[in-house]
DNA sequence: GTCTATAGGCTGATAGAC
DNA sequence: GTCTATCAGCCTATAGAC
């Protein structure tokens, strides 16, 4: 009696072509020009069935942002496996940036666009992508406390909390202030990570792990 | 003969008045929500009157936006005259601070929302309000490499990039990713400014200033 | 200078036929 | 499930009367 299951999974299938449509969308044109006719033009439906796969336009918006901030994390996953921390920090800083400046659009939708779209990313206080990305970061700053390369007097959610709010300055300056022309992103990020890492004396015996 | 003239200043205080009611709607709604039929009803004349005052919306938008720079830069000022330069570092930045969290919606228009409205901020290479304040920020990291109290290897303008876009991405992540739950900007705010200052061994003699 | 009236579009969303 | 048809509203901008 696979017949049920073929028909959830069709819906499920037009659900991921519409969203996939979406993305393609915004990216080309931002999310300001998503409408939901020309979405249904796009997909070759009439408007009315979008209606019958996503409550409204901000259903649409909320799957968007999901994606766009798993993609995220997804690029800054192999930057977070790498062992030194110096090194680290600073392809974190790479794939961050990268992503930013790569996929502009996306990144307004998922962190400028609309205080109600992200916030859903950081309600599930441990399972979802929000949460997930910003404990990489935590992380990686104390690993650099424990090898005494950074502040020693400040709490590593800090750290990692001006670190990101370092890096998404710099993209959304790059973004939205394109008049100021200063210099390249990835030249600014450097010197943020030069903030940050310094050596800061420790207890004589050999740099703890604090883990 | 004042009559052309008084006609000229009647027309100036139209002018004014409109843009102080723009102000106002934008503040309150955010700037999307400014239409020119919802401003013309506030300001009590027909929409139509609106277009001999303002070519279209985006002339009121970039109106705005250079005021709301103006503000801005007012406020820096009286920072930027404190003479220590670590201290002058740290009322610069609860002075922009204290802007773009206390008028969330302007500091939204002028910086996160269209590239075209911020490009005319930064085109008089010495005139505006864009390059004079980043002029404050500048002199203040030379005065502090001066004094050896920031890293001496990179140049001012730089670390004065990475300042403004470190106090940007806190404000506009408190004021977009509203759901996570960080540490409060000032103290993030501290915590920049800390990354930014440190004492680097200068050259045996006493401090130089470099003006 | 200011108005009325309107052109000419766009939008999100839904009722009801098939 | 999908369609057509449409509601009800918004918008910027302009022509032409006064």
């Amino acid at each position: 009696m696979g017949i049920s299951e073929r028909k959830e999974r069709q819906r499920a299938e037009l659900r991921e072509h519409i969203l996939q449509v979406a993305r393609d969308m915004v990216t080309k044109e931002g999310f300001a020009a998503l409408s939901m006719r020309k979405l249904a033009d796009a997909v070759e439906y009439a408007p009315a069935t979008l209606y019958l796969h996503f409550e409204n336009r901000d259903a649409i918006a909320r799957a968007l942002v999901v994606r766009g901030f798993q993609e995220l994390l997804a690029r800054l996953e192999p930057a977070a496996a790498v062992d030194a921390p110096v090194e680290r920090l600073s392809r974190l800083a790479q794939a961050y940036l990268s992503f930013g400046l790569g996929h502009p659009e996306t990144y307004r939708l998922v962190f400028m666009e609309d205080p109600r779209l992200s916030e859903a990313l950081f309600q599930d206080t441990h399972e979802g992508a929000g949460p997930k990305s910003f404990a990489l970061l935590v992380r990686t700053f104390e690993d650099l406390q424990a090898a005494g390369q950074t502040l020693d007097a400040t709490p590593p959610e800090r750290l990692a909390e001006v670190f990101w709010a370092g890096l998404h300055g710099i993209i959304s300056l790059k973004l939205t202030c394109s008049g100021f022309q200063g210099a390249p992103a990835e030249v600014l990020a450097r010197t943020l990570v030069a903030t940050l890492v310094r050596d800061e004396p420790k207890p004589s015996r050999p740099a703890r792990r604090s883990r």
